[in-house]
DNA sequence: CGTGAAATCCAAAGCGCCTTGGACAACAAC
DNA sequence: GTTGTTGTCCAAGGCGCTTTGGATTTCACG
């Protein structure tokens, strides 16, 4: 069923048929009823590419996610944004497209994705700190967002927590609890989120006269055995850290795996702080979480970007509006005074 | 830059390009290149939107991933299946196109997809033992793919492990290490995986004479805490579980958090088999993997399922071609004889 | 009763592509 | 020289919807 034959069925003509349903007022109220009658009685639906090809929007947006290979690690993370970006997009009539582009191949995703007019719009994952995506996205003319920040190029929309100050906060809180020598097990560290991280650690050690150690300072993907492995083996050095500090929970898992292994308890005998996305799986709540934590909701985040984005889009006019979200440093039965 | 104008850029008809470009064979060879060069330097891709709605098919897939309500848990296996699904939608060019419905909104979504011919076919997710959406999906005509099965129903087109056999198997396995009192954390068993699992469970203990003890089967979302707070409580009973079978590595993780809480030792004092879908960043492999395990890599599920509904899509004739993927027992560290 | 405004409705022209049904020229075969 | 055949190309008609620019009727008002 078509509006064609549904026009013909109705004895009106296509643009009455199209104005009924779609609210316009130069429709009588009578022949609304009747036609939108019909219409629900014939299960007629508009076609979705003829509505886009007629009204020049995809109503569609991309999420491009990079992977080095074909058996990348899927960030978990970015799954729970894209869910949570996904439904908001339901609620405002557009559709989620969903590209995993191999590095490489990014460039041509973007160019492609602009001139094919598949999507009126993207959300950009993992920047870096000097990403050229900026400059390309810009340059292609389609409108996007940012999940995180890029650190150096103009202006432009995004949705990241402050990742600094809350790395500051945290290292600043295991100082005070008298640990000096804290371990950071990071992200990798081209990544912007990772980079002001360590900043913001390294910036609480220097302003409590703490010297930077950089052997205890590790970056890679963030999976669960490099919690594990990377753990094990500072702990086996001759002065093994109090404390660490961590960029992900799934990476934590591993820290506590390596801890409860070498016989020390956490929160006791080890400190450790994690960065918790609130994923769905991963309960750290309750009065005393598991994990002290330096908590930011990703799935808030990526409500944030929809809206962002199809605001964007809606109303192309040069609107700046980046979102900060909060981040709170959640005491949980990880961290302890440091007892050396 | 659209057909129109490229070819009158080329003094050329609109017919003659886009025959040139797509490959047809009633075009000059050397026309062929000077349209092609223009298409090139004038960054030329033919729009979608319209190319869909000449050729009155999508180029689209969706996944229908079903929530209980917007907070709802993402299962990250779904991630892990749809990243790979979409790459491999990519090499055909087809898009990925991710709906994530509340329950109560499915039938909807389903039907809406197949009226408004938004894609031209669907993964449905998350089945049922008796699954309601099979019957809508033939009903819509959708072409459809489902990642797991239904019990009942007719004939479908479906990719998933023998659920079955790997728990029966993983059951005697304990049995045979000694074990009786095995406990099963599964996922809610009104999902065929789940139900299929706690099938083989019992299989294996009536085959062998153990009495199936309800006391000791659990079933709930696959969460962390969920296999904390489990363990936790059986390991406090009078005559607690020597080994857990588990549904998932994230609940598994925290069976091991439990268990190391109540000091005792993973492979020694308490066994545990993890169904272990190889998540990219849950390393189990080596040697002698973390976990004994029932493996099988949903990545690779992914991949078939895609395949398998791109076929079906180019190739309506009634084909059925399921696919079983292999599941494998790996002895893991996890494990060991019963030492009551 | 004439007139302008308001209320309703429609024909037709896109949106940008693909595809059908020729047209035309060049060439070979009879 | 006529008739096919082959190679190249084009005009025009969709695909299914939205939207523009009227046309027609009704009605209030002077």
């Amino acid at each position: 069923m078509n509006l064609k034959e549904l026009s013909e069925n109705l004895g009106l003509s296509q643009t009455t048929v199209s104005r009924a349903l779609n609210g316009y007022p130069e429709v009588n109220e009578e022949t609304r009823r009747r036609v939108k009658k019909a219409a629900a009685q014939g299960n007629y639906r508009p076609n979705v590419t003829a509505m886009s090809l007629a009204k020049g929007r995809a109503m569609s947006i991309a999420h491009v996610v990079p992977v080095a290979n074909r058996d990348d690690v899927f960030n978990p993370i970015f799954a729970e944004f894209i869910a949570s970006a996904s439904q908001t997009y339901s609620e405002y009539g557009y559709e989620l497209m969903l590209k995993i582009a191999k590095s490489e191949d990014e460039e041509s995703t973007y160019r492609s994705l602009a001139a094919t007019r598949a999507v009126d719009g993207v959300i950009m994952h993992s920047p870096r700190c000097n990403d050229p995506r900026l400059e390309l996205l810009k340059d292609v003319g389609l409108p996007f967002v940012v999940h995180g920040r890029v650190l150096q190029g103009e202006q432009y929309n995004w949705v990241d927590m402050d990742n600094q100050t809350a790395f500051k906060q945290a290292t600043q809180l295991l100082i005070d609890l008298g640990h000096q020598k804290i371990a950071l097990l990071n992200g990798l560290e081209f990544m912007t989120f990772a980079w002001l991280r360590r900043t913001g650690y390294c910036e609480a050690l220097t302003e409590n006269n703490i010297d930077v150690d950089k052997s205890i300072m590790l970056a890679a993907e963030l999976t669960e055995s490099y919690g594990y492995t990377s753990t094990t083996e500072l702990l086996a050095t001759d002065t093994p850290p109090t404390a660490f500090l961590v960029s992900s929970y799934i990476v934590a898992l591993g820290v506590r795996r390596a801890i409860s292994h070498a016989g020390l308890k956490i929160g006791k005998d080890i400190s450790v702080i994690v960065h918790d996305d609130e994923l769905s799986y991963f309960d750290n709540s309750g009065i005393v979480p598991q994990f002290t934590s330096t908590r930011s909701s990703v799935r808030e985040a990526g409500y944030q970007a929809a809206k962002l984005l199809i605001n964007q889009i809606d109303n192309p006019t040069r609107t700046l509006s980046p979102v900060m979200m909060d981040t709170q440093l959640i005491i949980g039965a990880s961290t302890g005074p440091c007892i050396n």
